[in-house]
DNA sequence: ACCTGAACACCGTTCAAGT
DNA sequence: ACCTGAACACCGTTCAAGT
């Protein structure tokens, strides 16, 4: 790993790209206030002030990692929203699927979310909260076309379900979240008949 | 204001208390980020070391203050609860008292939920949680006895719905908040009825 | 075009010393 | 008991200069 690029060549391969990457390390070892953009450019084995060239400033860089991070869970959920089935089990593999996500990048998750109520929050994120709602929309509109799922703004519909995924994997921490993968079908069961007895 | 101590006393009547209040200004004025424990102390008319005789480090400080809103946000759920009336009029006092929380203290409230995978998180915060959703598993065990809940496992069934409004909270910006409130009847009854068509 | 090195203004934390 | 002032190691950002 080491002999292939000794001395690394003055312009980096990809510096961008890889800087996203440390950062995602770096998030996952230390949690977001431990990360420091000096750290990131010794990681990535350039200079402190190198990052400067690629990113505006540290929220650009950490705004740019949380984008990644809906791209690659809205990739996964609209997969599990295309499999075909009853809403059951596509409710259930939605929610599989934000748990799992939820397992595999805690750090990056909280840091999608997070600072949420400062005025330099770029339109960008908030755009992509949004389609992530559209992606668990979809399934809401083909469900009540098929008068499997009960009428109503599904906008309301899909943002109560988006609430509720993201909401429990907020309250659970590591151990609990895969406990949490576990008992899944009782909360799925629970939005699907509702708290009223039947 | 100013001239009722002019030169203020060596000893400050409660720097420990006055750090806090000026923590939750600074986090709502400039965000989370932003905050510094030298303006902090600056704020307070102290000296950038004297906060290190009432906490710990910044850490302490920031989860100090996020025990404080679990107190009060806990107070305010407690009161909602305790409203006599159908399950579909407390959930929406419980429901109106979240989102109510979270137009008043947005920045709080992330931070409550924040930092939630550094190892360095103190037990009394996950304790906090724990009885936040406690809170709202009282009237769910209420509402079961009377009949008027559906059966099932209570604490799954608090959980999903802590979970709901505090994910319905983390999807919504300052505007989307205020609509929200409004359209709560919605959310609830989509709660209480659930998906599948009746 | 891309990176470095020095510089600047900040920060968290510690610790002797002051009152 | 409580606070100050100096000190230390760090940080984000900028900018001339290098290749």
């Amino acid at each position: 790993m080491l002999g292939a690029m000794a001395h690394r060549p003055y312009h980096h391969g990809d510096l961008r790209a890889a800087l996203l990457g440390c950062a995602e390390d770096a998030l996952a070892e230390q949690g977001p206030d431990a990360l420091s953009l000096r750290d990131l450019a010794r990681r990535a084995g350039v200079s402190h002030a190198a990052p400067g060239r690629h990113f505006r400033g540290k929220d650009h860089l950490l705004d740019t990692l949380a984008l990644t991070g809906f791209e690659r869970l809205d990739t996964r959920l609209g997969e599990a929203a295309a499999e075909p089935g009853d809403p059951r089990s596509r409710l259930l593999a939605l929610a599989r699927g934000y748990v799992g996500f939820a397992l595999d990048h805690p750090a990056l998750l909280e840091l999608m979310y997070a600072r949420k109520h400062t005025p330099s929050r770029p339109e960008e994120l908030t755009a992509a909260v949004g389609r992530l709602v559209e992606t668990v929309l979809r399934p809401v509109t083909e469900g009540q076309d098929e008068g499997t799922i009960a009428p109503g703004d599904p906008g309301t519909i899909a943002l109560t379900v988006a609430a509720t995924l993201h909401g429990l994997t907020s309250y659970a921490d590591a151990d609990s979240l895969r406990e949490l993968q576990e008992d899944l079908p009782a909360v799925v069961d629970l939005l699907l008949s509702g708290l009223l007895p039947r």
